[in-house]
DNA sequence: GCAGCCCATTGATCTGCGTCAAGGCAGGCC
DNA sequence: GGCCTGCCTTGACGCAGATCAATGGGCTGC
């Protein structure tokens, strides 16, 4: 699209941004295929706090995420909500082969998406088989992580779904390269504490107990009220319950 | 492999029993790959109450569901386990690129599956991109699964929570024609209270109590431990908390 | 400066579900 | 028959986290 736009990109893949362009087509390069994409895409942006799609909606694209949080949520009738997916740069939103929005989708910060219409992009999809096998490979992560939180959401207590949550964001965090302050990880958390409260099953109050009790025994470090230090990563694991040692190096 | 196991597999499907074969074959059909498929598939059986494949074991084989129910756990270390999966006829078993299984799949039932050597099955999937597209699209169902389990988890209370399981059972049961009692759905509840228990995140002994409350209640009849009757399926639905109508007819 | 808003924190109390414990029932084996 | 074993039910009690409520702190706009 625009120029102005694309500037502000943030440049997180050697390949412009977008995943599915960067591991449809740079990875296993062919210049056609580049051809057909950049016709198909488009970037849109969306400002904090904004629902980007309701559930039920009509959609006609899928999108992959440059830059930005979203997330997704469920909502029972009388109000009760559960997030179902946090999305961060690079993550793919919308589903082939289906019109109609099943969940919310709200920018939790400024957003930046890779459109692509919907129609052109499933027949894209039975001509290039390699991005149907990517984005096979993309959900298959993602049905690992939904699991994940499956777990944590029946079994884990509300302390050990905070520390979760922060691990989990580190880990992705550092994955993506945003954040190394010398050693130390921290965690710039993007959400809210009702949001976070959303994610875990828990009410915003149990949420900033036990960020404070986390606190208070030393496991976290606050800077303001997002910015997250966490001084020793594998004491946060265990206070997680998770044994998987989860890739962050130090 | 032998013609007895064969004959008792249950023919849920056109085309023999295996939704991968089916799908991938018989809907759009290609001599050529049946052969490869052919050559690629051996049944397996297990007892009911065996753990097939233990995670972080080695997992030679992909496989789908022919018969008898299988499912999915995660367990903590101090023995908390959640279940994140429940393997009915048809779904699929097993990641395509992942020799260890990540997750503990265990037979609830006798058991059968059809297997597919993993590596062979990878390059089938590459020559094959409709196979390919097929697996995404149950990927994607799974996963969409997973995220209504999650708002489960999350945010549903014990009542609702056995209800919905009871709905979705009797679905999925519905739509592979498996039971028609006359007009009256009724469900043959494969599990046990304490594998209901890990399903939905509550101990066996409060699934025991809902369950008798929803008896007092006449949202359901039992006959016997397992054989579940719902005299009324819009009242069960709403007992779940559930909006959607679900798509059982009357 | 002050008002108004949003978000976070903390306290007091309540409650749904977990925990512990005591049977009950059906099937298999001696 | 009698015993055992696996599964289920029901009761009594306690606690983690929900609910209700008050306060504080930072930001924006006047």
């Amino acid at each position: 699209m625009d120029a102005m736009l694309q500037d502000r990109l943030v440049p997180h893949m050697e390949c412009g941004g977008c995943p599915i362009r960067h591991r449809a087509v740079c990875a296993r390069c062919d210049s056609e295929e580049l051809e057909t994409l950049e016709k198909l895409k488009y970037y849109r942006r969306f400002e904090a706090g904004q629902t980007v799609i309701w559930s039920g909606d009509r959609m006609d694209f899928v999108a992959s995420v440059i830059s930005g949080i979203a997330t997704l949520t469920q909502t029972l009738e009388d109000g009760r909500r559960q997030m179902v997916g946090l999305l961060l740069p690079s993550d793919f939103v919308g589903r082939p082969g289906r019109a109609i929005a099943t969940y919310d989708v709200t920018a939790t910060t400024d957003l930046v998406m890779c459109c692509f219409r919907r129609k052109p992009f499933e027949e894209m999809l039975i001509k290039t088989p390699h991005v149907a096998q990517r984005l096979l490979e993309m959900t298959l992560d993602e049905l690992d992580a939904a699991r994940e939180w499956m777990l944590l959401l029946g079994r884990k207590t509300a302390r050990e779904k905070i520390a979760s949550l922060l691990a989990i964001v580190a880990r992705r965090d550092a994955s993506l390269n945003l954040r190394e302050t010398a050693g130390k990880a921290s965690v710039e958390l993007p959400l809210t504490r009702e949001e976070m409260a959303d994610y875990l099953g828990l009410t915003l109050e149990t949420v900033s107990r036990q960020i404070s009790a986390l606190k208070r025994d030393g496991v976290i470090r606050l800077h303001g009220k997002r910015l997250i230090e966490i001084p020793d990563y594998r004491r946060l694991l265990e206070e997680a319950g998770d044994d998987s040692d989860g890739g962050i190096p130090a």
